[in-house]
DNA sequence: GTAATCACG
DNA sequence: ACGTACGTGATTACT
């Protein structure tokens, strides 16, 4: 056996490294008195972060409690993964920071299925979060182990990861490269490997005594952990790409984004990613620019350079005057140049052996408690077009199923501050704007009154003004000002919620305190974002709550992605439109009396083919027949999705 | 590392 | 006293 000391918060720790039979059973033995105690903490080290890649090995497990820990070699084989798995099944309750990421090595690596280790795990990271959701750079006490174990348990704890890397570079080895060759016996690699479940251990008695003193309920904590498991699910199953087209697209949009370089680089751009370039060329060629970005600088983005090159929103001509060659080659050039890389390329690179991409859910990501997708970032996947979606397909013999909640960040608002007009209307069934419209217009509102309307809607929502209001709907300013008072009027509930929430938040601490439980930490100098705050948040629960209707009801299996406001699934084909019923029956109840709805739509093999469709939102059958296998074998529910 | 840009809900 | 669009991830340029 291998021991090495450490102080840890003025106390000696003990890190053990098995080496031989007898080691280990001392290991053994060790764990079975621990997990009489309680909770065992654990964590792995591995060759790096992407679990699904070819040349991916699991190097150590680690179990540990306050002043013990155990570095298991399981790189060894043998009777080290027999140990580590003997405790992986003997003990019941595991802690784990950053649990995701353990269960999915484990299960890919270990054979050992998330399903069981995963509803004996109390993940730290969820509890830190659910304490203080922010990173320190934006104020908060950070989520990852280093930050919360320097608050909580011990300032001088080390930074295991980032000091590791000087570690490397001392070797001769990267970042990168240092995690799958670095020595297996290194000694500040165990050291550290060991340190991190010792810190694990700590850190949870102390994050559940401060869940308690600030009131979180144990429910939110197990609701978050059985999200994180569900997430978790997908991650493992990912998504088959269809790695052929993926390299098409990527060749013709490298070609777009050469081709419209070259156009740029006639005017003197040499990159069309430099806005002092493309600002300067466009000033030599007689064009005025009056935008300035925060930092001085003139703007030379989309919205700017869209007008300059006569293109509208949808990039169709305007006619309004003659478009400038080198805006419109830099909308171009970037456009091809940002899809290829934060796409079509990102796809390829993050395929398993399988075909599969195995994108990243974070499940608590923003301080809201909404979820970010990464690695690739499959919530932001461009809408206006087909052709990124096009890349990613249902399972073998599966189509697509896309069901949205509809509105439901307003009728979100309308539950929490309890609007009761607002409400009285999406009871009864009516559309909300052209409500609004008449309760603000009168019986003869216009659709530019609707529009007006709607985009106060947001404006709540978001915590805007009447100048930006102004601006997204083209309206003059007077209109909207009046607009504003006369639907304060019609809905004086939200103004009120907003008054009371910033209240409170005052009197806690600038924290506002979600319909859930979840705490909102709010910037001093942005209380009027506490409304977007409230609603977003409600709004990530109430996409909680219908993914724990959809294991209920045996859909887990099917689910693909969670975005916001959306959940995409991949179907048997022949009974999608049973299972669209039912991913809609899951996405529909009541909060505080106001009716969550939803809506289905079933597609073909690809999810691109929920996006082939004109500008008024109807369906292109020849395109869908042409661009999506299933469409292809089924040429008729082409031509009837038209219909 | 910061700024700017662009993709989404 | 007044008014403030919210939340993300990823890439590129530039210091």
């Amino acid at each position: 056996m291998k021991t090495y000391f450490h102080d840890v918060a003025g106390e000696y720790v003990r890190i053990n490294i098995p080496e031989t039979d007898n080691d280990l059973r001392e290991f053994m033995q060790w764990a079975r008195t621990a997990a009489h105690r309680g909770p065992i903490a654990l964590d792995t080290e591995t060759t790096g972060l992407d679990i699904y890649s070819a040349t991916y090995r699991l190097r150590t497990v680690q179990f540990g409690d306050e002043r013990t820990a155990w570095v298991i070699h399981w790189e060894r084989g043998g009777r080290f993964i027999e140990a580590a798995l003997f405790v992986l099944r003997m003990a019941p309750r595991f802690l784990i920071h950053n649990a995701p990421f353990d269960w999915l090595v484990l299960d890919e690596h270990a054979e050992f299925a998330l399903e069981i280790l995963a509803p004996k795990t109390v993940d730290t990271k969820i509890k830190a979060t659910l304490i203080d959701p922010r990173e320190p750079h934006k104020g908060g006490i950070g989520t990852g182990l280093k930050p919360l174990s320097a608050h909580y348990t011990d300032p001088s704890a080390p930074d295991t990861a980032g000091d590791l890397t000087e570690v490397f570079n001392g070797l001769g080895f990267t970042k990168a490269t240092g995690w799958a060759n670095i020595p297996l016996d290194h000694p500040t690699y165990n050291l550290y490997a060991g340190l991190d479940v010792i810190y694990t251990a700590r850190l949870d008695p102390i994050l559940t005594r401060e869940l308690a003193r600030l009131g979180v309920r144990q429910a939110l904590v197990d609701y978050e952990h059985e999200i994180a498991r569900m997430c978790s699910v997908m991650m493992r199953a990912g998504i088959v790409l269809d790695s052929e087209y993926a390299s098409t697209l990527s060749v013709t949009l490298h070609e777009e984004e050469a081709k419209y370089s070259v156009v740029a680089a006639r005017y003197g751009v040499e990159s069309v990613n430099s806005g002092a370039q493309v600002s300067e060329a466009l000033l030599a060629m007689g064009e005025e620019l009056t935008q300035r970005t925060d930092a001085g600088a003139l703007k030379v983005d989309k919205a700017v350079l869209l007008p300059l090159a006569d293109l509208d929103r949808d990039w169709v001509r305007i006619g309004a005057r003659d478009p400038n060659p080198l805006a419109d080659a830099v909308l171009r050039a970037k456009r091809a140049g940002k899809w290829v890389t934060a796409y079509a390329d990102t796809f390829i690179t993050n395929m398993d052996a399988n075909g599969r991409v195995h994108p990243n859910i974070q499940t608590l990501a923003a301080r809201t408690g909404r979820m970010s997708i990464t690695k690739p970032a499959l919530q932001t996947l461009p809408s206006s077009d087909f052709m990124i979606r096009r890349a990613l397909l249902a399972d073998p013999g599966h189509v697509m199923v896309s069901t949205d909640f509809a509105a439901v960040e307003m009728r979100v608002l309308a539950a929490l501050a309890n609007v009761k007009r607002m409400k009285q209307a999406i009871n009864a069934g009516e559309d909300l704007h052209d409500f609004t419209a008449r309760l603000v217009f009168g019986p003869n509102f216009t659709k530019a009154h609707r529009k007006l309307c709607k985009g106060i809607g947001f404006g709540k929502v978001y915590g805007g003004g009447a100048e930006t209001i102004a601006r997204q709907t083209g309206a003059p300013i007077a209109q909207v000002r009046s607009a504003i008072a006369a639907y304060d009027r019609a809905y004086p509930e939200i103004v009120r919620a907003s008054k009371k929430w910033q209240r409170e938040a005052r009197a806690t601490g600038l924290v506002t305190v979600s319909a859930t439980g979840r705490r909102l930490p709010l910037d001093r100098d942005r209380m009027y974002a506490v409304v977007n705050y409230q609603s977003q948040s409600a709004a990530r629960d109430v996409l909680g709550q219908a993914m724990l209707n959809m294991e209920e009801a045996g859909l887990l299996d099917y689910m693909k992605l969670p975005i916001h406001d959306e959940v995409l699934a991949s179907v048997p084909a022949k009974e999608a439109q049973d299972f669209a019923r039912e991913f809609e029956r899951c996405m529909s109840f009541d909060l505080f009396g106001v009716p969550i709805a939803s809506e289905a739509e079933v597609g073909g093999r690809s999810w691109g083919s929920l996006y082939m469709k004109d500008a008024k939102g109807k369906y292109l059958p020849e395109l869908l027949i042409a661009q999506d296998e299933w469409y292809a074998e089924n040429p008729q529910a082409a031509y009837a999705k038209a219909a």
